[in-house]
DNA sequence: GAAATTATTTAGATTTGTCTAACTTTTATT
DNA sequence: AATAAAAGTTAGACAAATCTAAATAATTTC
């Protein structure tokens, strides 16, 4: 199955809807792709013809075992030079994901194997999601949640789910990483706004809209 | 000046045509992408439009200097991402073209830039072509003749000009690399073939198609 | 220099991916 | 249940890149 960039690029934007339990709507792929609920309907009848989706009209849309498969080696390669970019050219994690997003869509597995390798085959990416292997399988994630529902004090930071430069930047200022330790000093029910403390640095405040997009584990 | 993927390809072309002396035709370059007369004919008037080309009807097609440096800078794109190939990843030079064709069309200056750090700031490519600078610019190249036009004995392979598969597969087969001393033994005015040695290995003799792809100096 | 051949361009079609505007279906509200 | 609002689809258009077939220009041959 040979797909073109758009339809990668729809393949992708469905596993992440989906993956966020979401069911999949031609507005929120619209929303997601930054394009128009027509266009949508078009390309869904096209992957539908390619036998990637589940789509009858008004009904929603939802990937086949193939289109699942198909998703996972774009995520794979995605992910993969996202890791080549920060680990060997030294990018900054809010600026790898606009041009793996290029990157991504370069065809020849080859390439792509030879470049898990000369990174060491890494499992999980620069903003902390798994990488498929070679066959697309996912490893089993360590168990993770998100900051604003953690309950225990001392945490790591596993992952970020929302990659925005704005996020990205904002966690970078605070000194917030993959691999973090921090410690929750204080939850205000008001606003569910979360004190925290890194090290030995002075606490610190973050909104719900942040604690909710860090993942963490209990350490 | 965005191009596209396809707009690049022309460029590249226009570029590598106009190097080889040629005066550029429409059907000269439809035969080098692989396409048709009409085809070029349509995309010679979008190009001028963009002031790449000089192009009037009937009048063949020449690289404006905007043209020259966009060609320049695809090329260093091109090149770059096979020095990658190869020390990177271990590819061998007759398989980094192809992959080449697609990674030069991403765009991102500081991708480029910092790829070139990362390599060492190479100035050639695994096939012995300059690779130009930030600016577009090429370095002098070293004096290099063809191995059917050489008139010395002793010579040092400096580059390939025929980037097909069959040539360079050929030349491995044989031994003969970049970097490669080789002595020529005799020459059968025939039919133009060399009969050459390489290091104490026994001679064997190449023909003038291959003689005249391959690029030596004297040493 | 006229005829034949070759090169180039144009006209009209096709495919892919997108859009707007109009229409239809579904869902929510009263 | 009727109506209003939201969500989704269709119809028709457009731009990019390509093609085939037909027309035209340039070049070569005799
Ligand atoms: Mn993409
Ligand atoms: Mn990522
Ligand atoms: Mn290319
Ligand atoms: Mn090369």
């Amino acid at each position: 199955m040979n797909l073109s960039v758009a339809e990668e690029n729809y393949i992708k934007s469905i596993y992440k809807l989906e993956e966020g339990q979401e069911s999949v709507t031609t507005t929120g792929l619209a929303y997601e792709l930054d394009t128009k609920p027509a266009s949508v309907t078009d390309m869904a009848k096209k992957l539908r013809d390619k036998k990637l989706i589940d789509y009858e009209k008004y009904q929603g849309i939802s990937l086949t075992a193939d289109g699942k498969k198909a998703a996972l080696h774009i995520i794979r390669r995605h992910r993969l030079w996202e890791c080549f970019l920060v680990d060997k050219l030294s990018f900054s994690w809010e600026e790898v994901h606009e041009i793996a997003e290029e990157l991504e869509h370069i065809r020849s597995e080859k390439l792509i194997n030879r470049l898990s390798d000369f990174l060491g085959n890494p499992t999980i990416d620069p903003h902390g999601d798994p990488i498929p292997d070679a066959q697309g399988r996912l490893g089993k994630q360590r168990t993770q949640i998100s900051l604003d529902q953690a309950r225990t004090k001392r945490l790591e930071v596993t992952a970020v789910s929302d990659k925005s430069n704005a996020l990205l930047e904002f966690l970078t200022a605070k000194g917030i990483r993959l691999g973090t330790h921090l410690e929750v000093i204080e939850r205000y029910e008001f606003d569910n706004s979360i004190e925290i403390k890194i090290r030995n640095q002075p606490a610190f405040t973050i909104s719900e809209q942040v604690s909710k997009n860090i993942m963490v584990r209990p350490v």
